[in-house]
RNA sequence: GGUCCCAUCGUCUAGUGGUUAGGACACCAGGUUUUCAUCCUGGAAACAGGGGUUCGAUUCCCCUUGGGACUACCA
């Protein structure tokens, strides 16, 4: 049985390397069946954080990595809060004493600290000199009487060799000489990570401890005390950090770094687990790069994990989250549409576009309804208050800017604002020197068009919009470009917009025709 | 400084003792669409360097270089 767990402290937010860690942790246990524990780190009462340790959980559900123990949820080893377990500690570390693998250190933090610099000065690398060591049973005794604080540090078998294997990184060695005399015991009673991850990690079963890179260094302390309290230690993973663009360890002076942030700007879980999965990890082969929790689960293993790090390209993110917001947007329009009616014709013109046909148009209209509804929640915190008041209206326009809701919603008010209000525009807009409109072709075209549409009233429908102008076309004997430009102009006062068929659509035959006559009388001052 | 880890296009990566070193993002060009976007097609772009081992190394070994992490009574 495999168990793995996610330890995190409790510092205020979820770290996006911290989020992969704990999806990598859930993959493992999950692909095998396992368990996958939270346990909170808070040993460090300077550093504690109030609300923290629920911020935790609340952003790992929200991804969908739920533990199957945690402080909330209890489970067959509890306290899952390390706070909750100092006796715990402070027994093994008893323990360790009793078994002459630690000592009690009663160095001040002046000594310490000056011992240091001195190291530091003589370019030595700067490790505790196991002054207190040598202390004799009295003087313990005496210090102890004169109730002097102390630490319990781990006493290094200087002479061992510490190897291990490490699942991504393969064999790994240490010469226990090079490793500190570190503190176990704080003076206030709490044990450093040091000895609380070893005492946790076993005590809960957990098979594999998958962490951050940053602990490779003090793994072979972690190991001694394995040995040091005759425990099997569990598997180990230790996996590359993620990187900022310069490549130093993803921080937070250089973009943002929680969970939180990401989720405040939008991005949706599928992308951000997606993203994450794939910094550092590969199926192998050529596999699918869109791939949801389950799949993930499916494909994981631990050996396929790199040994390097990856940057935090944040243009990627953008694109798995532009890709799992329409994947998403449009499978729930599919179920939607099959539900209204089994018989729903669906084309498909081009990748990632549908157009659903049904018999009845009351389906229709239910459909339409549907389909704007979601665009409206998708959107509607970045929309403009003043574009959000005519319903059919709106429900409209959204239709029509649709893809660009779906790749990025925040600024759609620029792109929609046409709809609402007259745009300042020059006549040149109205000309395009590549199709071939002058001044004189857009007059032409648009008196034409302003001619059509007075007698037209089928503005409800798009496809009878574009029929009419193409037969305006016909007509005028002019190519496509030189009568649709001019009229796109015109209906948007725009450079960029949607298309023109869509645009009349929505803005139905007295806005068009006023508009039109806008666009004339600016080409007849121009002239 | 010491210890340890790492190294394929700009980025994320696939891959093998013999490949035209593949894909994706980004970028560029062409095409479709009345415009932008989308979409389609194409392009540029990488095995850090030097030694070995080998008939043959991007792949295995060593060194160099470069990068990173750690070096607290933080985690």
């Amino acid at each position: 049985m495999i168990r793995t767990r996610f330890a995190p402290s409790p510092t205020g937010y979820l770290h996006v390397g911290g989020l992969r860690t704990a999806l990598y942790s859930y993959l493992l246990a999950k692909k095998h069946d396992g368990q996958f524990v939270l346990r909170i780190e808070d040993t460090d009462q300077k550093r504690e954080v109030e609300g923290a340790t629920a911020h935790l959980m609340e952003m790992l559900d929200w991804a969908g990595i739920t533990p199957d123990e945690s402080p909330h949820k209890g489970g067959p080893y509890e306290p899952y809060i390390q706070s909750q377990r100092t006796e715990i500690y402070q027994k093994h570390a008893e323990e360790l004493l009793e078994k002459k693998h630690a000592y009690r250190c009663f160095c001040t933090a002046e000594r310490l600290t000056e011992m240091r610099e001195h190291q530091e000065k003589s370019k030595k690398a700067p490790m505790y000199d196991r002054h207190c060591l040598y202390l004799s049973d009295e003087e313990i005794q005496k210090n102890l009487d004169e109730r002097k604080s102390f630490v319990v540090r781990q006493k290094i078998p200087l002479e061992k060799l510490v190897k291990f294997k490490d699942l991504v990184r393969g064999n790994v060695t240490f010469a226990a000489k090079t490793l500190d005399d570190h503190v176990l015991l704080k003076s206030d009673g709490f044990p450093t990570y040091q000895l609380a991850n070893v005492i946790d990690d076993h005590l809960m079963e957990i098979t594999h401890v998958i962490r951050g890179e940053e602990w490779l260094p003090s793994a072979p302390k972690h190991i001694l005390l394995y040995e040091s309290f005759e425990w099997d230690p569990p598997e180990f993973a230790h996996i590359a950090l993620l990187l900022n663009k310069d490549r130093t360890k993803l921080s937070k002076r250089q973009g943002d770094v929680s969970v939180e942030d990401y989720i405040k700007k939008g991005y949706s879980k599928e992308a951000i687990i997606n993203f994450i999965a794939f910094l550092g990890w590969h199926p192998g082969g050529d596999s699918e790069e869109i791939l949801n929790l389950e799949e993930l689960v499916e494909l994981f293993s631990i050996e396929k994990v790199h040994k390097a790090g990856a940057i935090f390209d944040i243009e990627k993110l953008d694109w798995f989250n532009w890709q799992w917001s329409r994947r998403k947007f449009h499978d729930g329009l599919h179920k939607f549409a099959k539900k209204l009616d089994q018989n729903v014709q669906i084309e498909s013109p081009k990748k990632g576009e549908f157009k659903f046909k049904f018999n009845d148009p009351e389906n229709a209209k239910e459909f339409f309804e549907h389909r704007t509804t979601e665009l409206k929640t998708m959107c509607f915190n970045s929309l403009a208050d003043a574009y959000k008041e005519d319903d059919d209206f709106l429900r409209k326009v959204l239709l029509t800017v649709e893809e660009k809701i779906l790749k990025d919603h925040k600024n759609i008010n620029e792109y929609v604002s046409f709809y609402f209000e007259d745009k300042e525009y020059d006549a040149e807009l109205l000309t395009h020197e590549k199709m071939k409109v002058d001044f004189a072709t857009a007059k032409t075209a648009l008196e034409k068009i302003k001619e059509k549409f007075n007698d037209f009233d089928s503005f409800e429908d798009e496809e009878k919009i574009k029929e009419i102008l193409l037969t305006t076309v016909e007509e005028l004997g002019f190519k496509n470009g030189q009568v649709f430009w001019p009229l796109r102009a015109a209906l948007t006062g725009e450079q960029f917009s949607p298309g023109v068929f869509e645009v009349a659509w929505v803005l139905g035959k007295d806005q068009s025709l006023e508009r039109i006559q806008n666009a004339l009388d600016k080409l007849e001052n121009a002239a």
